[in-house]
DNA sequence: GATAACAGGGAAAGCGTTCTCCCACACCGG
DNA sequence: CCGGTGTGGGAGAACGCTTTCCCTGTTATC
């Protein structure tokens, strides 16, 4: 595979020479763009540039100018439509504005987090988002605050897309006010019974989305019980086995089930129908997000829409942007679809 | 936001001043690995170093070695679950190898693609990886052979995740002989009249999975009428398009729809279903790649299970391993849920 | 106790860029 | 014809690191 003899990448100084040219002219012509330079000369660098196939080396580029035009992204996981539909917005507004995104994989551990912040931190990024879960009671919550600190002393641009409790920019996702809302649809709809699946209960977003649910709830006098609520894994399967736990509990006091995401009321879904109670018939179910697959899923899965591309777009535009807001809301709308009948 | 100073980073020079040492030891101490430094040393300058606060440089020691710890991930659509499983395996084996991931997505377009490995090369990368679909008769594959050429020449490496036909370490994804075997099964399982939904026809992994599963039934000497193969987009509503044309041409000869990916199986369902066909009853459906989200739509899908996360850290491996074995291929299961019963 | 061998600190030369100066030259008004 | 004012090329410093090379001090060997 590697029988040429393996020459070493073009540089600058290859152009010039080529162009017969001076190392600052090449640079100019090429990149640097403050200054003019005669058409004429401007040609012979870039052909020989051409000619060469030569690429200037973003390293030495980010060294020289002290700034680079990298996004660091971090997400929980990748493989979660929640968090690749963001990234997708991430990476198209980055692409837009010419800045390359790397991107890390927290695996929803604060820990590595953290450890991956330290990292990228050395690449110096323009911006770092960050569209992990926060948990309230981390202990390295600190820590990470101070590394984001540094970070932004240093003339990079912190956002967070989730709650905005952290002192830095962030893309606001209005989670409490979607919930209240679904719970408040839910009710004109004739649920009155609800059991809800969340996430571990220092998880901001799933514990935000839990609280509205239940202040729209007390809005119509009607709450959740308690042994009604259940607790697991803000995944897939934590939505499957939180099912699961319901239908052993007992079904008879439920007719609707909030999911605190999308991604778990599809696993409930399934735990459902596999215990052979009908979704959307024998027992509701709601969820959040609107990620794409649940209106193909059966029944197509009433939720709160949030614009997750567009939440991505907003996050780099409010680290770029020259406005210093600190926080952009996202308003969400309910959809009704066919898991929550009229009843 | 910025009231602060805004001070510049800590660089490798602060920390050894602050240690009382010359910078080459500050650099052996810190991440130079060959040299031994005195222990006493050794932690005078840990201890500098977690004062300030320092991070390396990356850039700099990029341009220093002549030689980067990055990962070029390209891909079609982050949001796609295909693509997303691939990147979730190529990022996880790339954290565990030291090594960060720089994301960009082509959107299926050639054009894109070529740009983008041109940009990117400019980070001199490692490793780039490629999991865009190829197509067959793209204008611009020369150039991209020319610039990944003269990448690996440099001493980079190059992996592809589709087919083979380029000259480039792959991890080959077996569509055809999957999808004649899910053909064979699915003869075995009573089918005999069968549709396609396919994508574009220059679309190397939808041309051979077609292709696959036509050789699959000409073993039992069958065969798909030309007319229920229709072509669409490679996505969910392409499948849907797809879907509703068969409809419109008439559903009376068909018992199965072999959809060249969930993805497209998925946007298939949902057609058949507004149409009022019930999907796993009254027609068939099968699809390929086995996507997470296959097992929770109704019917689940049977499909052609490929490991896609493992294909992702297939990629890296064959990137950074020392055997230059120019291709891994990854074999392919079918699984049958209901979305075929037998008949 | 003299000498070879080695360990390990520090100075300085790179790495591939950008950018600040400096300077030569052309052009202009008086 | 002279000095002033651009204009734009080129030399070289700088960016933050790594690494080679030199040199001193310690240890091993006979």
């Amino acid at each position: 595979m590697d029988q040429p003899p393996r020459t070493s990448p073009v540089t600058l100084h290859d152009v010039a020479r080529e162009a017969g040219v001076s190392l600052a002219t090449a640079s100019r012509a090429l990149n640097g763009s403050e200054r003019k330079v005669n058409e004429a000369y401007r040609e012979k660098v870039l052909a020989a540039a051409a000619r060469l196939n030569y690429t200037p080396n973003l390293s030495a580029q980010a060294v020289a100018k002290g700034a680079t035009n990298t996004v660091a992204l971090l997400v929980a996981d990748i493989a979660d439509p929640y968090f690749s539909s963001i990234a997708a917005g991430v990476i198209r507004a980055s692409e837009q504005s010419g800045l390359v995104v790397t991107m890390a994989v927290t695996g929803r551990s604060p820990d590595r987090e953290l450890e991956l912040v330290r990292a990228l931190r050395g690449q110096r990024p323009r911006v770092m988002i960050l569209a992990g879960s926060r948990s309230s009671a981390s202990d390295g919550e600190q820590a990470l605050i101070t590394e984001l600190t540094a970070f932004e002393q240093n003339g990079g641009r912190v956002v967070f897309i989730s709650q905005n409790e952290l002192p830095f920019r962030t893309v606001v996702i209005d989670n409490t006010d979607g919930a209240r809302m679904l719970a408040t649809r839910l009710v004109e709809l004739g649920y009155r019974r609800f059991a809800a699946i969340t996430g571990a209960d220092d998880l901001l977003t799933s514990r935000d989305r839990l609280a509205g649910f239940a202040a729209g709830l007390a809005e119509h006098d009607l709450s959740i019980r308690p042994d009604h609520i259940v607790r697991s894994e803000f995944t897939r399967d934590g939505g499957f086995s939180g099912a699961v736990q319901l239908i052993e509990q007992g079904l008879d006091d439920i007719d609707l089930v909030f999911a605190a995401s999308d991604v778990m009321a599809v696993g409930a879904l399934s735990a459902f129908r596999e215990a052979g109670v009908v979704p959307g018939d024998a027992i509701a179910i709601a969820g959040f997000d609107d990620i794409p697959t649940v209106r193909d899923i059966t029944p197509p899965l009433t939720t709160v829409r949030i614009p997750l591309e567009e939440i991505g777009a907003q996050a780099l535009a409010l680290a770029i942007g020259e406005d210093t807001d600190a926080a952009v809301t996202i308003g969400s709308t309910v959809v009704v679809r066919e898991s929550t009948p009229p009843r």
